[in-house]
DNA sequence: CTTAGGG
DNA sequence: CCCTAAG
């Protein structure tokens, strides 16, 4: 809890103001505190009634709003009035849900166990001290049906919903301000992902398909809970929640909340905890596998954690709790929107909501751990991004103003960073693998940027890059890529997001792609690996070019020689093709090269005859044979040094003979 | 693209 | 090795 609070000092502050009972949720155990700051927005009054947020508060929720979809005025003052006229009130008529949730705090549940429910809450309020329990219950059951109407509506809304839609939304989220707020951004950007092309245009964003996401979020959740089964949860006491519970989740709980447990075994039986993931699977899986927990913040942790950065700038508090409660929030609304999506996150969700701290912890960790690598990436894609950008084109931009609302700088990157997590990460993830990738830069950067427009993982290509750009540090403009970072990054997702409109062929491969990436990469860097040191040549003008020098074995050597002796010269790409099929790294050039350092060290060599090779290079020590041979080919392929060749071939060449007779 | 030659 | 010109 303190930590968290910690982390949004501001919010703390605002409780505080409002008369909050802030210090009593810290009070209460520590699990609920994650409620109390996810609820920090509303306060309970002593009858037990809740508050909705201060004008502050609302003002948070407005940044909030503002930065997901850039408007925020409307919203402002709507939830200012709301919050004034108070839960009950207010908004109640209006939208039958904010209503309810006003009064009872339950906006979710049917008419029917709403009545039923309200009471029970009611009395909870009232008879509970702690206010967490109090907003954990109101909270729970709230967040879904805020988060839908909040999320349909700051989506949406914003745009084209009447400013009393926006105030049945705040007034929602005055109870449970800060839920509503993170899943508002979630949600948006879970639509960004789950619909590239709105996320393109989001400002503009066609303004009825606000209002329709609104109704739809609105009816959804009712399903949801019916379908969840929690209007059976209902009947059932307490103490028969906690032994569904604890069957469903197979753990203990300790939370005595009614509507928290229903919830949460509503959603372990709708989302069975196992997590399978659907379309974003792939991409969570890969990072569930590599990161274990951080595949679940891929998924989730970009929306969530974007969510709470973003919180965090505006001075909302957003603990561990919050999150999980807006995760929780979050999944249900995109389970019912996205299915597949939600359904990942909610089983990350679920599981930390359960256990608060120890999936909060490895959560948080994570999300550094995130942020870290999405930052490493960022650099690393910035240059292949940068060359790609054409790729992006207009997405960038679109997907950009997404992320980033105009507000706060911070926040932004924040924002910006949680979501390159998500894209990078799993792209990051690759790269961070195969990291090594030594490869001899292909041909400068027109290889690469072929490569990137092939298709091959963008992503991919851009560490590698990114990484032998690490290498050459002088190159590099450190301070370039800082910047650019976030460009990348913001690219980046556009890419995913942006790419399937802009191209198709992109957006379907954008997963198989990811993969591809990996596996090329890792291929590559398999090869390469094998390789040398690579060196970087100082050059004159100042930059440092990377020489990618491999040493050339005697096995290679003798291929060379063998396939010269076979093709003869000239045909480097033919010898390349027959013996050096197996080495990538040499190519028909560099065949060429070294049989003319061959030729001529032979020839050298030659002639102080004695002496030969172990005198000449103690490093790479060739074979006497093999200059022999090569002399030899020299010969007979009429390719004799000018000054050498003739007066000793003829000796040489006996040489030869034995030495070649040796070798086969 | 491959080859040949210079750096 | 890299780079470039030429076929």
């Amino acid at each position: 809890m303190e930590t968290v609070v910690g982390v949004e000092g501001s919010d703390e502050g605002k409780c505080e103001e409002s008369g909050v009972e802030k210090s009593s949720s810290s009070l209460s155990s520590p699990k609920q505190i994650a409620d109390p700051v996810v609820y920090k927005l509303v306060r309970v009054e002593g009858d037990g009634r809740l508050v909705p947020a201060t004008d502050d508060e609302v003002m948070e929720v407005e940044e909030f709003l503002v930065d997901e979809k850039i408007e925020l005025p409307v919203v402002t003052d709507a939830g200012n009035v709301e919050c004034i006229s108070n839960e009950e009130s207010s908004s109640g008529k209006s939208h039958k849900e904010s209503s309810e949730g006003l009064s009872h705090s339950e906006n979710t549940e049917p008419d029917a166990k709403l009545s039923a429910r309200l009471e029970y809450i009611e009395e909870m309020l009232q008879k509970v001290k702690q206010e967490e329990k109090l907003r954990l219950a109101c909270g729970s059951p709230d967040h879904s049906s805020a988060f839908m109407n909040v999320d349909s509506q700051c989506s949406d809304q914003h745009d084209k919903l009447p400013a009393i839609d926006k105030k049945l939304q705040f007034e929602i989220p005055l109870q449970e301000i800060v839920p509503s707020s993170d899943l508002s951004l979630d949600d948006s950007h879970i639509n960004e992902s789950a619909r590239i092309g709105e996320c393109s245009k989001p400002p503009d964003g066609p303004i009825e398909s606000g209002s329709p996401a609104s109704v739809i979020c609105n009816s959804s959740k009712p399903d949801f809970y019916t379908l969840k089964g929690e209007i059976c949860l209902d009947n059932l006491s307490i103490r028969e929640l906690h032994g569904l519970f604890r069957a469903t989740f197979g753990r203990e709980t300790t939370v005595k909340d009614k509507l928290w447990l229903k919830r949460r075994i509503a959603m372990g039986l709708t989302n069975s905890c196992d997590v399978s993931t659907t379309t974003f699977t792939i991409l969570d899986n890969k990072l569930v596998n590599k990161g274990t927990d951080n595949s679940f913040q891929n998924a989730d942790g970009m929306l969530t954690e974007g969510s709470d950065g973003e919180a965090k700038n505006l001075g909302y508090e957003t603990s561990p709790t919050s999150h999980s409660s807006q995760m929780e929030n979050h999944q249900i609304v995109l389970g019912k929107r996205l299915g597949n999506l939600s359904v990942e996150l909610d089983c990350g969700s679920d599981d930390l909501q359960m256990e608060h701290r120890g999936a909060k912890r490895v959560r948080k960790p994570t999300k550094r751990y995130i942020e870290e690598l999405s930052e490493v990436e960022s650099r690393d894609y910035t240059p292949k991004v940068i060359s790609s950008a054409k790729n992006t084109g207009q997405g960038q931009t679109s997907p950009k103003y997404c992320i980033r609302p105009p507000g706060n700088a911070p926040l932004n990157e924040r924002t910006i960073v949680t979501r390159l997590d998500s894209l990078g990460g799993s792209g990051v993830q690759v790269p961070f693998v195969s990291r090594v990738r030594r490869s001899r830069p292909r041909k400068n950067i027109m290889a690469l940027m072929k490569f990137d427009s092939s298709g091959m993982g963008v992503a991919a290509k851009l560490v590698q890059e990114a990484l032998s750009v690490r290498s050459s540090p002088p190159e590099s403009e450190h301070a370039d890529k800082v910047l650019k970072v976030r460009s990348a990054s913001e690219q980046i997702q556009p890419l995913f997001a942006a790419e399937p409109e802009k191209d198709k062929r992109r957006s379907v491969m954008s997963t198989i792609e990811l993969g591809k990436n990996l596996g090329l990469k890792q291929t590559d860097s398999s090869e390469d690996n094998s390789d040398d040191g690579i060196a970087t040549v100082p050059t004159a003008k100042g930059g440092m070019r990377r020489k990618h020098h491999r040493a050339w074995t005697l096995v290679e050597v003798m291929k060379l020689v063998e396939g010269v002796s076979k093709c003869g010269t000239g045909r480097w790409s033919e010898i390349k093709r027959l013996s050096f099929a197996s080495y990538s790294y040499r190519t028909s050039v560099d065949l060429k090269d070294k049989w003319r350092n061959l030729l001529k060290a032979s020839f050298a060599q030659t002639p102080p005859d004695d002496g030969i090779n172990s005198r000449k290079h103690a490093s790479v020590p060739i074979p006497a044979a093999i200059l022999l041979k090569v002399r030899e080919l020299a010969e007979m392929h009429a390719q004799v040094p000018p000054n050498l060749g003739p007066g000793k071939l003829p000796s040489v060449s006996r040489s030869v003979h034995q030495t070649r007779s040796g070798y086969l």
